[in-house]
DNA sequence: TATCTATGTTGACACATGTCGAACCAGGCG
DNA sequence: CGCCTGGTTCGACATGTGTCAACATAGATA
């Protein structure tokens, strides 16, 4: 998959390619997020209903928010089984984000 | 140098490691931001004087402050030469970031 | 010293965002 | 159907953050 936009270090970014990074980086920017990610991302199969991943310190709705959020930014996907609903890490956008870094840093 | 924080599919991420690792990815979260590291990190030798780098599209003074939160996030360096201002990338961060997510992706 | 240029700092403002409680939806079960 | 449990959405509030104009600082140069 063509991924969203240059290492870091090849050019100066447009400002569309910066705006859509950052919506990226900003998802992972918050710490109840990250924990949030870690917590799927290091379950069984990069997979984690809610609720297993939900005693990370905030109410249940603010939880939901996040993990909304990080839905949006194409992190995780979302699917209802049964009563429960699980959350899965999107190895592809990770893999693209981590690229973007790696490769800056080895100039 | 011992990575600030274990990858993000080791284990779920305790409060303290959340904390410093999202203050990193905040710093890259902001299309601004994303667009001045990337001049920097794209600029000869990984460095760059602030007047090369300020078009983009906000006042200088909000260039400088949003330098100064690059600085503060561990991610730039700056240096005084004469009359001007230096900002160069600080590559080891910037690989630890990148091996956070790449290893967590390819789990 | 005075003065000019290149950056940084301050203060103020508008807007975005994290948080919660309350209300609401979706399934399972009696 | 009614009721319970897991999750989401809504409404409101406090705090955080990006932005700019105005001011301050650091070197160079005269």
């Amino acid at each position: 998959m063509e991924p969203c936009c240059p290492p870091l270090n090849e050019r100066p970014l447009t400002a569309e390619e910066a705006e859509r990074t950052a919506a990226m980086f900003k998802a992972l920017g918050d710490p109840v997020r990250l924990r949030l990610f870690s917590s799927v991302a290091s379950h069984e199969g990069g997979e984690a209903c809610v609720c297993d991943i939900s005693d990370v310190g905030v109410s249940q709705p603010t939880v939901s928010h996040h993990l909304k959020k990080l839905k949006e930014a194409g992190l995780l996907s979302s699917e209802r089984r049964g009563t429960w609903v699980y959350y899965r890490v999107e190895p592809t956008v990770l893999a693209a984000m981590g690229a973007l870094l790696t490769k800056a840093a080895s100039a």
